[in-house]
DNA sequence: GTGGTCTAGACCACG
DNA sequence: GTGGTCTAGACCACG
């Protein structure tokens, strides 16, 4: 995995791991790798993973039990909620950004139709 | 103005400086405010500042002209490309995390649209 | 049973069997469950049963007897003694830590006195 | 200071900043010493320092000012909320506690009466 | 100088 | 094997 140097790496993680249950990689009650298993595949250092699913416990996204692991909350409204604040949050980002430039709603979808279009193109 | 704590202050403040002149609120030729002048208006320390318009100069969006200031590019056509970029850059965040999350082109835009409909009718 | 994820388990273990001890449920001389069944009981692993167990016999509160289990020990006076030690570190330590925020006696009284008095109220 | 080894350290000190705030050895809006002083002072990691201010911080009875330090909420209810949150824990777990050693309220209360009447007498 | 983040490595409680 | 906590030490952003 590739990480922005711009932002924590334990953010980044926190990011990956939502999205990972969001899209049902990991289901509710799925047990999550191993805590030196992650920090191996990210490439990463174990207290850095530890960080980032600290935050995920005390957000009730994860659940640990102890000495078995950490585990997907099988509460699917959690996860249901999640996934419209993740959605949300980047459409709020973009929508406010590019109202900064002075681009008008219309624009904005304008340029999004467009851009899709591009992405349709050059994959064909 | 308010900064996200988990990305470079510097970094922020560089689109910031962006806009401005995206906008026209920084016309071609116009001189920027005095480095303490920003530092107070950003309530930032003045090595912050620093640091953004040293990458703006590298970047030749700003000019800067011994002992008078730094002046904003008079170059138009690279604030047109500057706009350009930023705009494709938020489109391209946009949508590549939503693809993340396994929502499909057509969701996307039924997202925007939604939400932009939603501000519309908060707004009035 | 519910545990303290400060505290190790094993330690609340041995209060717990302190406290079954000191009210009686397990009277002198009396078999305690098996290592397994505790176990299961308090949804622990078998080895930390162990390890709490293993300091009670060093404390001479539980007697192993090769083949046939643990057994409360049947000398009432050590229970009386330790009834009373539990007692006096439980008062010891919530008047030292409300003296370290500048209770005093008196309001220690009086705080106690209130919350009984609620306790009461809310139970009726 | 010293500490239980029962318990973390990162733990023990968030409860000691706590107690520093409530009796107002750090008053509203008083800069903390700075993480490596504290680490000093309390012989301990730097990281643990962090560990325990970062959960003040969300928990926001501390408030950090990038570059200056982090500094004692203003907010006078914030911490006179915590005052009384920590002395009703402190309550609840003593009566919990004997409760479950079948001493009765009105024991409680005269345990309690005992014990502080021994310290006065061995004090003076 | 001040806090934030990260790495490398260790030891412990628990399963 | 698994997570939790801690230490030692480093580098960075910011003031």
């Amino acid at each position: 995995m590739k990480f922005d140097d711009k932002i924590p790496i334990y953010y980044q993680i926190k990011n990956y791991i939502y999205r990972q249950i969001i899209i049902g990689e990991l289901a509710p009650g799925d047990k999550l790798p191993a805590v030196r298993q992650l920090a191996v595949d990210l490439t990463v250092n174990v207290n850095t993973v530890q960080r980032a699913l600290g935050e995920l416990i005390s957000e009730k996204i994860i659940e640990p039990q102890r000495g078995k692991g950490n585990f997907v909350t099988e509460d699917k409204q959690t996860i249901e909620k999640l996934k419209k604040l993740l959605i949300t949050d980047q459409l709020k980002e973009l929508y406010e950004n590019l109202h900064k430039l002075n681009v008008t709603d219309q624009e904005i979808l304008n340029y999004l139709q467009d851009y899709i279009n591009e992405r349709k193109q050059v994959q064909s």
